[in-house]
DNA sequence: TTGAAAGCGCTAACAT
DNA sequence: ATGTTAGCGCTTTCAA
C-alpha cells in the first residue's frame, strides 16, 4: 500500500504538497497537481484513513448502538441515518448489541472518542450509572427513542412522545366502541415499553373505562413473542374485541395468533400496533398503527449528533420528534352491536 | 481524554511499560502494575484505537458490504456475523450500498486497508472491472453470496449454489404435479437472480416439461416487487397453479397479492420462495421455501476474512456453504385432479 | 523489569 | 507555491 511520502517521493516534492493537492487543489500550481496527481494514479494511492484520523483528531466516523439488528425498525432507521451521514461525509458504523447491556457498555466505552467522533445510542433503555460514565467525555453521545421521559440533566436526546402513541392507539379503539381490550406490551433485556402502556391507560381513564391488568401480557418484543401473549389473552380473555400491541412486531405476531385460530380480523378481534414499519401496510389485513416516523427520527437523530460532533459546547439539547400519528388501515373496525363472537 | 503519556507520568513510568501493562501483564511487576492501574482508573484512560491501529498496522475493524439493510436477509447474517467477529475480537462495521454500485465502490475505495482490516462483500453482483481494481490490494477481501458462478482467478469466495436452490423448488412443485407455474424473478440494481431462474428451469426441462418464458416476471427483489409481479402474473396467466419466487420477500408480496384477490394459498396457488427468513415461517400460511441457511453463510463468510487477514497470503480460496435445503410448511399443496380454479 | 527512541502515515502551522 | 518540522497516541525493538 503506497503511503504519501512515496507519492512525494515520485512526484518529486513533499508530503505537505500531496497532502494540500488531496485537500486544497486550489493552493498548488496546476503543473505541480498534475504531476502529483500521475504519481497517485501510478501507485494506486489511497490515504490512510487512520493516519489521517490520527493527525486531525477527527475520524469521521460515528456508531449507531442499537439493540436488535433483526427488530425491522433499526435497519429502516439505519438507512436513512446512513444516508445522511454519508451526505455529511461520515461513515457510520453500526453497532448490534442482540439486547445485551455489556456488550452496549463494552461499544461505549472502546468507540466512543477513541475510533467515532460521536455515537447514537438508540433505545438501550441506558441505567442511570451508564449515563453518569458517559457525561463528561469528550465524543458527543446521543440518545433517541428511550423508553423513559427523567431527562433531567443527562445527555442530548431525541425524544418520541411514546406516552402519546398509547394514548392515541387507544382514543382509536374506544372510538370504534371497543371496551374490552387486549395489551401486549413488548419488553427488551433492558426493560419494557411501559410508556406507551401508560400512555393508553390514560386515555381509558379519560374515557372513563376500567382498566383490567390481567388484559396485560409483557412479552420479548418479537413476532413469536406476541404470538404466545394473543394465545394467552385468548385463553383468559375470550371475550376481548381488540388488541392492542406496543409495537408492529408484535402485532404481525398476534395476527398469526388469529389466522391460526380461524379468527377474523377485524370481524371479530381488531388489532393496532405502535411504529408503523414498513411490515405494517404489507401485512393482510394491513394494520393500523401509531406512526413514530422512522425516518424522522433518523434524520433528526443523526443531524443533532453531526452538529454536535462539528459545533460543540452546547450539550445537553433536547429535540422532539413529530408526535406520533394514527395510521388508520383495514385492521380495526367499529364494535357493532351484537358483534359476535366465536365461541 | 487522558493519553497514555499521561498515565505514565502520573505512575512514573514510562509509555513503554504502561502498554506492556495494558498488553503483557505477566511482565511488568506486580507492584509497578498496581501503581499504573490505579493512575488509569484515576483519569479514566482508555486507550485510543486509532492511535494503536496506525502503530499496529492493524485496526481489528472489518466492513461488512451490503446491498440493502431493509432486506431481512442482511439484518439476519449481520447479527451472526458481529458475533462472531466480536468473539474473534474485532469490529463489525456495517455499510448498506442501498444498491448503488457508486456507494459501493467508494466504501471498498476509502475503506479496505485504511480504515478495515478487511472486507466482506455481500451479493453485489461486482462488475469485472471492480474484482481487477480489488485483486492486489494489501487487504483482503471475501465476496459471499454472489449470483454467478465464473469465479475463475477472482477473489476468496463463498459460494451459495443458488442454482440448485432453483432446482430443488422446481423439483418440489413438480413432484407435486404443478405444470403451470409463474415465475417471480428478483433483481437488484446490479443484475437479477438468474442462476435461481437456471436451476429452476433445469428441472423443468430434466422432467421434459415446457418452459414458459412468459410466465417470468423479473421485478425488483422487494415485498411491493413481488406483489406487482403476482398481479401480472394472475392477469396473463390465470391458469397457474402455482408461483416460485427467487426469494422469501418476493413471496410474501405474492401471498398478499393473492390475498387481495381471496385466492387462496394453497388451495388455488401455491406457493414457494428460497432463503428461509424469519419471516418465512412467521407468513400464514407459513411459506414453504428452499434454506440457504443464512447463519451458516454468514459464519463461513466472517471466519474466513479473519482468517485470511490473521493469516495472509493463501488467497484466492473458495468455500462452499451448505446445500440449499427444501423447508416444507403450508403454502404448498399437491395438484388435485379437478383443481378447482377461481374465475 | 523498565526506559529510550524510532516510527506508523498523515496534517498543519510556519518558514522560505 | 512549496518545503520544513513537529506532532497525533500508541507500539515495539533494543538497551540499560
Amino acid at each position: 500500500m503506497a503511503t504519501l511520502s512515496e507519492v512525494a517521493r515520485l512526484a518529486g516534492v513533499t508530503t505537505a504538497t500531496v497532502s494540500n493537492v488531496l485537500r486544497n487543489p486550489g493552493k498548488v500550481r496546476p503543473a505541480t497537481v498534475a504531476r502529483v496527481e500521475a504519481a497517485i494514479a501510478q501507485l494506486g494511492y489511497r490515504p490512510n484513513l487512520m493516519a489521517r484520523a490520527l493527525a486531525r483528531g477527527k475520524s469521521c466516523m460515528v456508531a449507531l448502538v442499537l439493540p436488535s439488528i433483526t427488530n425491522p425498525f433499526y435497519p429502516e432507521l439505519v438507512r436513512v441515518a446512513e444516508r445522511v451521514a454519508r451526505q455529511r461525509k461520515y461513515f457510520l458504523m453500526v453497532c448490534n448489541t442482540d439486547e445485551d447491556p455489556e456488550i452496549g457498555h463494552a461499544y461505549l466505552n472502546q468507540i466512543a472518542g477513541t475510533l467515532a467522533d460521536g455515537v447514537l445510542v438508540l433505545h438501550m433503555g441506558m441505567a442511570t450509572e451508564v449515563i453518569e460514565e458517559l457525561r463528561g467525555r469528550h465524543a458527543p453521545i446521543v440518545l433517541a427513542s428511550e423508553e423513559f421521559e427523567d431527562f433531567s440533566d443527562g445527555l442530548p436526546h431525541v425524544i418520541v412522545n411514546f406516552r402519546r402513541a398509547g394514548q392515541v392507539a387507544a382514543e382509536h379503539l374506544l372510538k370504534l366502541g371497543h371496551r374490552k381490550i387486549g395489551v401486549i406490551v413488548g419488553r427488551g433485556l433492558e426493560g419494557m415499553q411501559h410508556l406507551r402502556l401508560e400512555g393508553f391507560k390514560h386515555a381509558l381513564l379519560d374515557a372513563g373505562v376500567a382498566f383490567d391488568e390481567s388484559c396485560v401480557q409483557c412479552v420479548l418484543d418479537t413476532v413469536p413473542g406476541g404470538y404466545q401473549a394473543t394465545s394467552s389473552l385468548l385463553s383468559t380473555h375470550p371475550d376481548m374485541t381488540a388488541i392492542f400491541a406496543t409495537n408492529d412486531l408484535l402485532a404481525f405476531g398476534a395476527s398469526q395468533a388469529l389466522a391460526d385460530r380461524g379468527i377474523r380480523i377485524p370481524g371479530d378481534i381488531s388489532l393496532i400496533g405502535i411504529t408503523d414499519i414498513q411490515l405494517a401496510q404489507q401485512m393482510r389485513p394491513a394494520l393500523t398503527t401509531v406512526a413514530l416516523h422512522i425516518q424522522e427520527i433518523a434524520k433528526i437523530s443523526i443531524n443533532l449528533l453531526l452538529d454536535l460532533i462539528e459545533n460543540p459546547g452546547h450539550q445537553p439539547i433536547l429535540v422532539r420528534a413529530p408526535e406520533p400519528e394514527l395510521v388508520v388501515r383495514a385492521s380495526t373496525s367499529s364494535l357493532r352491536r351484537g358483534h359476535l363472537h366465536r365461541g
